[in-house]
DNA sequence: TGTACATCAGTGAACGCGCGTTCACTGATGTAC
DNA sequence: TGTACATCAGTGAACGCGCGTTCACTGATGTAC
């Protein structure tokens, strides 16, 4: 077997008791940072799942792997979008849409997919950041090639803002629509300005 | 005395060590959350101001309160603020200077502003987030009414983002213009579309 | 001005809680023969 | 296929910590006379 740094290990394959703790942990840990948010009990987790604490530990060192497995999903998820949407006619639209997904999962589960987004990234192997500011980035600079969004508009500010409208309403539900009236606030500011 | 509420109370003058107390924890809340943010500890700040913790609790019930006392100040003075710049020359200007102030104040210390706006209002006889509202409206209002500012705005939303920025930019320094650059295009996306 | 006293404020040890984290031990399982 | 065994994984009680909060008691001070 050859890993990423180029050395020859020869692995045992991971014990089956192993694999599936792994996947129970990753299911509780899911159920509990949807109900109690992203600082949620790491010993409540390991309860639910069934294990205890130091099993936990031995598969996430850090509640911040802990978070990244639980939305690796999700943030596949959102990447295979992007890629999809990478060829669709409206190069506007599509990163519109994107934006709009992006937001929903940043601001689901007490605005779990948000906070992820401003932690520093410490999962080797696997940076969310930089994989969502990746996906965003294609769409974008499609879009101002086309000639429909600003060319001085940075992925990063774009992506930023966004994780901002779902940090500042992730916890109040008085007003539904909201999100969606300043995502859209947002994209406008994107366009060029001709558009109108 | 006659209270808020009409109703007619012979109270005695608050002792002079309650109001020094008072004004000790208060100092000590303000430099406890500057260091560890909202989050601080109630106990440490008991500490600090050199008063037992049922001394705190005696002037704060609620950690909010605490909380809004520390920021009245700030916030009085964004209000006056506001109040002058309701007759600036360009009511354009007025609104950009004036939200320039409350990102600020949004951000500073590890994003106390911003995040004492998305709580719940608790603190009867003064609340924060309708102070500043109502500022930034009267600032918008005269914008729009100068045709400079979208009509269809609501201030809600404009505050609303503007805290986004403050939150998603509050704990990392990696790149000290972005939160105005944020902020530009936020405002951009205030103005009227014939503009440019 | 001086004094008595009711009232309000402060004290701080103590409580209960839940958290993150550890580690000596037991147990399960993949692998080699 | 069966077995021996090294290795990896799980256990869970226990630790130390700091938190928020309380309350019986002591003390300070404003007020009335």
């Amino acid at each position: 077997m050859t890993t990423a740094d180029g050395q020859i290990t020869a692995r045992r394959q991971r014990r089956a008791d192993a694999r599936r703790n792994y996947d129970l942990l990753v299911a509780a840990a899911r159920e509990t940072f949807a109900e109690s948010g992203p600082e949620a009990s790491l010993n409540e987790i390991a309860r639910r799942a069934g294990v205890g604490p130091g099993t936990l530990y031995r598969h996430f060192p850090t509640r911040s792997a802990l978070l990244t497995a639980v939305l690796k999903d999700r943030i596949e998820t959102l990447c295979s979008h992007a890629e999809r949407l990478s060829t669709a006619d409206s190069a506007d639209d599509a990163l519109a849409e994107w934006l709009g997904a992006f937001l929903v999962h940043a601001r689901v589960n007490h605005g779990l997919g948000g906070a992820q987004m401003i932690e520093e990234p410490d999962t080797p192997g696997f940076d969310c950041h930089r994989l969502l500011l990746d996906a965003m980035a294609a769409l974008l600079v499609r879009a101002q090639r086309s000639g429909t969004a600003r060319a001085d508009l940075a992925p990063g500010d774009l992506l930023q803002l966004v994780v901002g409208i779902a940090l500042s309403t992730a916890r109040s539900d008085d007003d539904p629509d909201r999100p969606g009236r300043l995502l859209s606030l947002v994209l406008d500011a994107a366009h060029t300005r001709a558009k109108r």
